[in-house]
DNA sequence: GTCTATAAAGGGATAGAC
DNA sequence: GTCTATCCCTTTATAGAC
């Protein structure tokens, strides 16, 4: 994830041994004493390096969580990829998209805690709007956009789409980091009320009859910077 | 703004005016470096005190942020209210609702990308939504009560009416963030746009005919506990 | 109650030797 | 690639002046 999350890129196995190791531990300590509580020099240490040895692979702290989250990535779309194959409707696909990404991150709130930290300032390269993680939200983007799948839809729906959803992925994250039920039953079941949602709401929304409000909210949105621009 | 802002409540006038010396010295400093770049060492030196004081009066760097964000809150109520003197409709009341926070903070992004940075994270204790906040929370939400007046609504829409533009408010302001136009134009701009649609859904969603979907829609976010509960 | 001076623990980050 | 040494910072603590 971002910019810099590694310094360098291994040459040898050896070296990406390394990485891996330091990444682990690091990972290990996280899930258990949090982000603040958990020192390099303990990942270091327990990892059997020195110090310096784990800022040689990462520049920082928040590196290492940064790297975490490029797993989640490729779990997600591995995982949604798989239920696409069974699912057969519009609303089982998108179940799916939500469903896997909470999947692959429960367990580990209190590392997300720590990457959701940084998201908020642009400043900070792990920025979630940020240019640094361009690369990162393209990729996050991409599933949703998959989910759509060939499902027929207007041309402004389509492109505004994945992005819209993505958003309400936000959403769900930050409700899921907040949500201390068991099981994240809340969050499970606060997911499957906004799918509902959503597939009432791209039901009316792509009435002939709406094109012109939806339009207008749309293209509010584009002037905004807040979706790819379309094609008038 | 949360527990422990200010570890003593000073007694005597003296007391106070040291306390603020801290503080304008601090958010100044924020201003020109940024959060990270500036220590408590030079904010105590620059302000002519030992770095004891500082921390006699700020239990942290980040509660001197918090205390900006005190001010800020203070400051919205009081522009809200004045501008809700003169204002006769609802677009109106709302658009100063959200037009005066944002007059309020121009200027202020670096340290507001300071306070927005521990905010999605519910362990820390300056988090958006967590426990700590709740006060900070309530007062800020309370100028969007205000905002509604005495505007004819169905009660559900009355209740949560306010929690939901406070939410539009958190997005604008992340918005706010990463607007790099001159004057925040695109900012306003948004405003203005988004307040059209909440207008516009406002006249929708109290149609008598919509009470159900209505309903539906609120009774989800009670349930995720996202909205104070209505009596049924 | 307000503040100075000072020390020390602890941790992030870096420089430079090997 | 890896280590040690070091810097600088936050934070806590303490003893005492006023």
């Amino acid at each position: 994830m971002f910019k810099d999350a590694a310094r360098a890129v291994p040459q040898r196995a050896a070296s990406e041994e390394t990485r891996r190791q330091i990444l682990d531990t690091g990972l290990v300590l996280f899930r258990e004493k949090g982000f603040d509580s958990t020192t390099i020099r303990e990942i270091a240490t327990k990892a059997g390096l020195s110090l310096g040895a784990a800022y040689y692979y990462f520049t920082s702290k928040e590196a290492i969580v940064a790297a975490y989250y490029d797993y989640v990535q490729t779990q997600h779309l591995e995982r949604a990829r798989q239920a696409f194959e069974t699912a057969k409707t519009f609303k089982q696909r998108l179940l799916a998209a939500y469903h896997t990404k909470i999947d692959v991150m429960e367990g580990d709130e209190r590392l997300l805690r720590a990457l959701f930290r940084f998201g908020g300032d642009p400043d900070h390269p792990l920025s979630w709007f940020g240019p640094a993680s361009r690369e990162q939200r393209r990729l996050s983007v991409a599933v949703f956009e998959e989910a759509l799948g060939n499902e027929k839809l207007p041309d402004d729906v389509r492109s505004a789409a994945p992005t819209l959803l993505w958003t309400l992925h936000m959403g769900v994250l930050l409700y899921f980091l907040y949500d201390s039920s068991p099981s994240h039953r809340r969050t499970r079941k606060l997911i499957d009320a906004a799918v509902d949602f959503v597939v009432d709401a791209k039901r009316v929304a792509t009435l002939p009859l709406m094109r012109p409000i939806r339009r207008r909210v749309l293209t509010i949105l584009e002037e905004a910077a807040l979706l790819p621009t379309v094609a008038a």
